[in-house]
DNA sequence: AATAATTTTTAGATTAGTCTAAAAATTATT
DNA sequence: AATAATTTTTAGACTAATCTAAAAATTATT
C-alpha cells in the first residue's frame, strides 16, 4: 500500500522528473515539498526500499515503471477532478488545484472510471492539461509558448504553464480563456513585451506572461 | 484544526450516542473503530482537551456542541456524496457507503455548497436518510420499522436500518427500493415473520429483515 | 590540487496514533 | 458487603513522518 504522504512525494518527483531527464535532487524535492531535505532523505529510502525510485546515495532519484504509474494515476486523478470542479460544480480554474490535491487521493477504480465517463471522457483539464487515460497513456499536443510565436502569427490558446490563482485571473480579467483566438502582432525588443489582438481588440502582454501561456498555430 | 482520525472518532462516538442520550463508552468505541480500549482513551482525552467531547474517567463521553456541529457537518458530507455517487455515477446503493467513507472528510466549503446546489438540494441519501442542511439541522420523518406495522397496513419503504451491502442486496433481489409501496398481509406469530404484497407479488419476510427496513403508513 | 561552498546524509529527538500488559476503578454476583 | 468479572486507564514501547544540528560527500572556486 502506498501511503498518502508517499503519493506527494512520487508526484512531486515526476513533476520535477519530467522536464530534464536527469535524476531528481534531494533539494528540488525538499523545496517541492515545502519540508527539509533530511526529511526528503528519509522518504527517499522507504520508497527505494519499496520500489517506487532509484535511489543512489548523492545521486538523486529516478521513478521506477511502478513509481510513474502512480504518478500517472494521480495526475489522472487531479485532472478528472478538476474537470468535474468546473464543469459541473461551477468552480473557476483558479479555484480548483487545492480541493483536487485532496480529491486525487481517494482510492477507488470505479470512481474514477464513472466519472471520467461522467464527464464524457475529457482529454484536457481546465488549465489545457493533458488527462492521462486508464492505461497511463498521454497524449500530447504540439503547443508552444505565446513567447515564441512570431510576429503575424495566429494562435489559439491551449493551456497554461503556471497555474497560481494570480496567473489565472490575470487571464481571466483580460478575456483570455482555453480556446480564445488571437494575433502575434508586435513584440517590443526591449522588454520582449508583445501586442496580440483578440478579436478587435489590442492587448500588451508582458514577456513573463507570454512565457506562460500556451498556444497553438491556426 | 481536526485531523482525520479525530473526525472519525467524533463520527464514531455521535452515531453512537443518538440512540440513548447518555454516555458513550470506551468499549463502545474501542468497538466501532476496530481498534483497542487503550487507544479510545488516549484520544479521548484529546478530544476533551479540544473540547470536542465532555469526559470524566471511567464515565465515558458525550459529545460538546463544538463536537456535534463536527460530526453533522461530516454526516452531511457523506450523504451528499453518497447521493452524488449514485444518481451521478450509477453506483448501485450498496456501493456507495466505503467511498463515500473517503470523500466526507474533504474539506472544501464551496465543494460541498456547489455540490449540494448541483444535485438539487437533496433531502435524502440513497437509504433513506436524512441529510443535514448547512445550519446542520435534520429534519426527521416519522418512520416506523415495518415490524411495527400492522396487519392490514399499507406502507412505503422510506430506509433502511442497516446499510450492509448483504442486506441491501436482499431488498434489490426481491424489488425492494426507496419508495416501493407494499401491504403487510400476515404474521407468523411462531418467527414473527411476515407476509407482504407488492403489487402482485405476496412475499416472506424475516424479522430480522423486518427490524432494518424502514416504512412510513400510506 | 587544495580549499570553500553547497548539498546530502546521519544521528538523535519529537509528535500523532497505535499497541500490549499491568494496574485501577466500576459493576455484577454471590 | 465481600469477591469476581468486566471495563477503563496507565505505563511503556512502536511506527510513520517530521525536525535540528552535525558530519560526510559532492561540486565550485581559487
Amino acid at each position: 500500500m502506498v501511503t498518502l504522504t508517499e503519493e506527494n512525494y512520487i508526484k512531486a518527483i515526476y513533476h520535477l522528473g519530467k522536464y530534464g531527464a536527469n535524476n531528481v535532487s534531494t533539494n528540488a524535492i525538499a523545496k517541492e515539498m515545502e519540508t527539509k531535505a533530511s526529511s526528503v532523505t528519509d522518504m527517499v529510502k522507504k520508497l527505494s526500499e519499496k520500489s517506487y525510485v532509484d535511489y543512489k546515495k548523492y545521486q538523486g532519484v529516478t521513478l521506477t515503471n511502478k513509481g510513474k504509474e502512480v504518478a500517472v494515476n494521480i495526475v489522472r486523478k487531479h485532472r478528472l477532478w478538476e474537470v468535474f470542479l468546473v464543469e459541473k460544480l461551477n468552480f473557476s480554474w483558479d479555484e480548483v488545484h487545492e480541493v483536487a490535491e485532496h480529491l486525487e487521493h481517494i482510492k477507488s477504480k470505479k470512481l474514477i472510471s464513472q466519472l471520467d465517463a461522467f464527464l464524457g471522457f475529457p482529454t484536457h483539464d481546465p488549465h489545457g492539461d493533458p488527462i492521462p487515460d486508464k492505461t497511463g497513456k498521454i497524449k500530447k499536443i504540439d503547443k508552444i509558448l505565446l513567447s515564441e510565436a512570431e510576429i503575424g502569427d495566429n494562435c489559439i490558446c491551449v493551456g497554461v504553464q503556471d497555474s497560481s490563482s494570480d496567473f489565472l485571473k490575470y487571464l481571466d480579467k483580460n478575456d483570455i480563456a482555453l480556446g480564445t483566438a488571437l494575433k502575434v502582432c508586435h513584440r517590443e525588443p526591449f522588454d520582449n513585451s508583445i501586442t496580440i489582438k483578440i478579436k478587435t481588440k489590442e492587448l500588451i502582454i508582458s514577456n513573463m506572461i507570454a512565457n506562460n501561456l500556451f498556444v497553438k498555430l491556426s
